[in-house]
RNA sequence: GGAGAAUUCGCCUAGUGGCCUAUGGCGCACGCUUGGAAAGCGUGUUGGGUGCAAGCCCUCAUGGGUUCGAAUCCCAUAUUCUCCGCCA
């Protein structure tokens, strides 16, 4: 949600966002007489309380005989200040609609435009090149025998899989990495559950234009997570959190994600570049609004150090604000090399949401002051499943085996290649 | 799934229709006292909203209701605990 006082004190601002985002203008204007009127009808109804509060200690206190007469009285101001009080609370509803479908203000400077209007901000590594035909990570991964698409399809259909033997371990093995890497730099490891009420959902932003995105369990009202960022931004929801004055909270979240991937069909159909479920390690950060920004970079450098780690050829991206979710100001994307599509696909994003999405969670700090204010939150990924496909086929050899990249062997018994059965 | 009990300011707790504008303790903060500390004494200590301000309004799990007036009475929901059943 985005900051009452600055709608009230700079809407050209906000107007200003939603342009470059190519989202509505018209709602910023809406708001703010939405503001107006609810604040009207609030002073009008605790005007009436007020009276209604005095007028009812006089009753208390009357003597019997006149009680009779002040009640009679004290009813005809009861169903003034009942009304008085429905139509504060219809002003609020009205105003709460138009304020949640506004996103969250962009950072000046980001690159305006829609989806292919980002900016690249840098590439790192070497494009891997090879003196035979590349495989793609589909078929590396059936030759393999550690990634069984069929029989995914057979049991849950289209987009599952089964990862096996060393593509499974593969994958332990990178989220161990990750997490090892999180925690030296300070990140508390948690576990989160995938299943979530519909308010954190909300809460999150994730409610909005993307909803088909999501499974939804209508017998439970819950909704299945497509990130582990909504349980870490929900963790601390309606918390004053103690102590982030002192300290920035990193939480790195692991949790299978699920995701309907509706309106994509015919989209990255083969392998596991597109899938419904899959797993991520997260991090997600609560800090202060003013060290929000250096955070932002430092979530991206530990990024870098990880597809470093991985040893993948890759480039970052500033996301231009049309491609922004509602509840980020800013993203970076990182993406590597995938040599079978002569292409870059997005590994890593990281979106600082700034004091927005703990607005909408009522997650706030205590400042030097000692009133309360929202705190900012960012999130960036710093291993998926996804990320199998670029390591697959970066290191592939000629013989049809896979290299492993150095960092990931102390997870794999020492493991140096993966190679086809004899 | 069934039965019962509970939910008050960080923690514990008083409160059974109007002097609740919510009690007391612990903890915490500040001050006095002290050579320094402890103890003691004093003061403060839930959040939110609105207003230039004084102030006013809301907040006793949540949402409804009854009433001139609700922490208190009624209904629903959530959560926790105990017991029973079922399952692993």
């Amino acid at each position: 949600m985005i900051d009452l006082n600055l709608l009230r004190e700079n809407p050209d601002a906000i107007k200003a966002s939603q342009r470059a985002r190519g989202a509505d203008e018209a709602l910023v204007d809406q708001a703010a007489a939405a503001d107006v009127a609810y604040r009207a009808a609030l002073r009008e109804f605790e005007g009436l309380r007020a009276e209604q509060n005095a007028f009812g200690k006089t009753v208390a206190t009357a003597p019997k005989e006149q009680k009779q007469a002040l009640v009679a009285q004290a009813q005809e101001m009861a169903a003034g200040v009942k009304a008085a009080d429905a139509a504060a609370g219809e002003a609020e509803k009205a105003l709460n609609e138009l304020l949640w479908q506004i996103e969250n203000v962009v950072i000046e400077g980001i690159p305006a435009g829609g989806e292919d209007d980002y900016v690249v901000l840098k590439h790192v590594g070497n494009k891997p090149e090879f003196n035979f035909e590349v495989k793609d990570h589909q078929v590396l991964g059936e030759s393999l025998d550690i990634i069984d698409i069929q029989r995914g399809v057979k049991i849950s259909g289209s987009r599952f899989y089964f990862l096996k033997g060393w593509g499974a371990r593969l994958e332990l093995a990178l989220m161990n990495l990750a997490l090892d890497k999180a925690a030296a730099a300070g990140f508390t490891a948690l576990i989160t559950p995938t299943l979530v009420k519909p308010e954190i959902m909300a809460g999150t932003g994730f409610l909005g234009a993307h909803a088909d995105e999501i499974y939804y369990l209508p017998a439970d009202d819950l909704y299945l997570t497509g990130t582990s960022e909504v349980a870490l931004a929900g963790y601390h929801r309606d918390e004053i959190i103690d102590g982030l004055g002192e300290g920035t909270h990193r939480y790195a979240g692991w949790s299978t994600c699920y995701r309907r991937e509706a309106g994509s069909y015919g989209k990255d159909v083969g392998g596991i570049l597109r899938v419904h479920q899959f797993n991520k390690l997260e991090m997600f950060v609560y800090t202060l609004p003013e060290l929000a920004e250096a955070e932002h970079e430092r979530l991206l450098a530990w990024q870098e150090a990880m597809l470093q780690a991985c040893e993948l050829h890759y480039r970052v991206i500033d996301t231009a604000a049309g491609d922004l979710g509602s509840s980020a100001a800013r993203k970076f994307d990182a993406e590597a090399w995938v040599p079978s599509q002569q292409t870059f696909r997005e590994l890593t994003s990281t979106s600082n949401c700034t004091t927005f999405q703990a607005r909408r969670l009522n997650i706030r700090y205590r400042r030097e002051d000692g009133k309360t204010a929202p705190a900012a939150t960012l999130n960036g990924t710093l291993a998926t499943t996804r990320w199998l496909v670029a390591i697959l086929e970066t290191h592939q050899q000629a013989d049809g085996s896979v290299r492993i990249p150095e960092a990931l062997r102390p997870y794999l018994g020492g493991q140096d290649y993966i190679r086809p059965k004899a």
